[in-house]
DNA sequence: ATTATCTATAGATCTATAGATAATGC
DNA sequence: ATTATCTATAGATCTATAGATAATGC
C-alpha cells in the first residue's frame, strides 16, 4: 500500500504526471463540489497533455475516486499527526472534532471534498474511519464509552463530524471553536460519557499543535 | 407556498409538464446519484419535448434543485403523517429514525436523494429540519433534553440520521430495524436523555402505521 | 528499443434556440 | 389571439484515439 520510491527517472516522471492529475482533480472537485470538470480541463489544470490522462486512468470517475482517496488519506494523516500524543479515547474524539473545524480554514480544499464525498466514505477502510473505529473499541474496553457495536458508534460519530464540516461552510458567521466543542460534547454523550465529563473534555484546552 | 389548484386547463397542462420534469429528474437523480443526466434524457423520461424544458427551467441545476426540494417536501410529509399522534419529543425523534430506516425499502428513490443531497439541506427550512428543530426546542423546554443551542442539536441529529440512511444502503446485510433503534438510542443520549431511558424509548414498539 | 507524453482530430453528445404546430381562453 | 409544446438543427463541447515526438534504459 505504501508508495515505494520509484527506482528510475521513467517511473518518477510517470508518477509525477499521475500526481499532477490527482492534484488537479482535487482542486476542481473542491471548486465545483462535483465531478463535472471535463477531462480536458483537468489535463490543462495539471499542465499535462490530454492523451496522458488515458495513460493513467480509464475514466473520469476512476480519477475522481483516486482523488477522493488521496484527500482522505491526507486528512487522516494530518489529524493523526496532531493527536499523536493523546491517549484518552474521549479526548482523541473531541480533539478530532476541534481540529477538523480548524481545518475548514487551514485546509479548505480538503474539507470541501470531505463535505461532498465524506458520507459515502464513513465506513471506508481509508481516511479517518479506521482510527475512529480503533479509538471507539479502546474506549469501550477501558469503560470510558458505553458498550455498543462499533459500526453504530462509527455511523453516529461520523455523521456528527460531517455535519460539523457542513456547518462550518454553510454558517461561516458562527464561531468555529464553539461549534466544534459543542458538537464534540454531544458526540461524547452519544458514546455514553456522562454529561459533566463530556463537557469538561470537550472544552479542555487542546494540546499545542506540533511543528 | 402551498400550490394553488390551477384555475384553467392551460395552467393545469403547464403544471403537469413541470411535474413530469421534476418527477423525471428525481428518478434520474436517484438512479445516477448525481446530476449527470442530459436535458435530453430528462425530457425523454418525462415524455416531454426537449424545448418544453426551457419553458420551465433556465438550467439543469435549477431543475435538480427543484427536484431535491420536492423530494424533501414529500419526505417531511411522510414522516410527519406517520408520527402525527406522537407527543413526546424523545419518542418523535426515535420514531423518525426508525421510519427513515424503513423508507429505505419503501421509498428507495427518496432515500437515494436524501443520501446524496441531504447533508447540504440539514439546516434548510424545508424537509424535516423545521420539525426536528421544533421538537428539539420542545424537548428542552419540557426538560426531556439537556439545554443546547438548537443549531448544534440539529447538526448532530441530522448527521446521525444521514449516516443511518447511508448505512442502510451500504450495508443492506444489516438488520434495518436494529440499526435504526441503535442509532436512535445513541442520538437520544446525545440530546441528554439518560442511558436507560434512551434505550427504552428507542426500542419501544412503534405506533401502528397509518393507512 | 522502449515507453510516456504530446498534438491533432474524428465522432459523439449536449445545450439552447428558432420556427412550426396544437390546444385553449375569451 | 394567445400560449405551451414540439420538432429540427446549429454550434459548442467533450471523449477517446491515432500517430508523432521526446525522454530514458540497457
Amino acid at each position: 500500500m505504501s508508495s515505494v520510491r520509484p527506482s528510475n527517472r521513467f517511473e518518477r516522471r510517470r508518477a509525477e504526471t499521475r500526481r499532477a492529475l490527482i492534484c488537479a482533480a482535487r482542486e476542481l472537485l473542491a471548486e465545483a463540489g462535483d465531478a463535472s470538470a471535463s477531462i480536458q480541463a483537468i489535463a490543462d489544470r495539471a499542465d499535462v497533455g490530454l492523451g496522458s490522462f488515458y495513460n493513467h486512468f480509464e475514466s473520469k470517475a476512476e480519477l475522481f475516486d483516486a482523488a477522493v482517496a488521496d484527500a482522505l488519506k491526507e486528512f487522516g494523516q494530518v489529524i493523526d499527526e496532531q493527536l499523536a500524543g493523546t491517549e484518552d479515547p474521549a479526548e482523541l474524539m473531541a480533539g478530532g472534532f476541534r481540529l477538523v473545524a480548524r481545518m475548514a480554514d487551514s485546509h479548505p480544499e480538503l474539507m470541501c471534498i470531505l463535505r461532498h464525498r465524506g458520507l459515502s466514505q464513513i465506513h471506508s477502510d481509508r481516511g479517518l474511519a479506521p482510527s475512529v473505529r480503533r479509538d471507539v473499541q479502546r474506549g469501550i474496553e477501558a469503560g470510558r464509552f458505553a458498550p455498543i457495536d462499533p459500526i453504530y458508534a462509527l455511523s453516529g460519530t461520523g455523521g456528527a463530524l460531517l455535519s460539523l464540516v457542513e456547518l462550518r461552510f454553510s454558517r461561516p458567521d458562527l464561531d468555529g471553536e464553539e461549534a466544534a466543542s459543542n458538537l464534540a460534547e454531544i458526540t461524547l454523550r452519544m458514546l455514553g460519557v456522562p454529561l459533566e465529563e463530556a463537557h469538561e473534555v470537550a472544552w479542555r484546552p487542546l494540546p499545542a499543535p506540533r511543528n
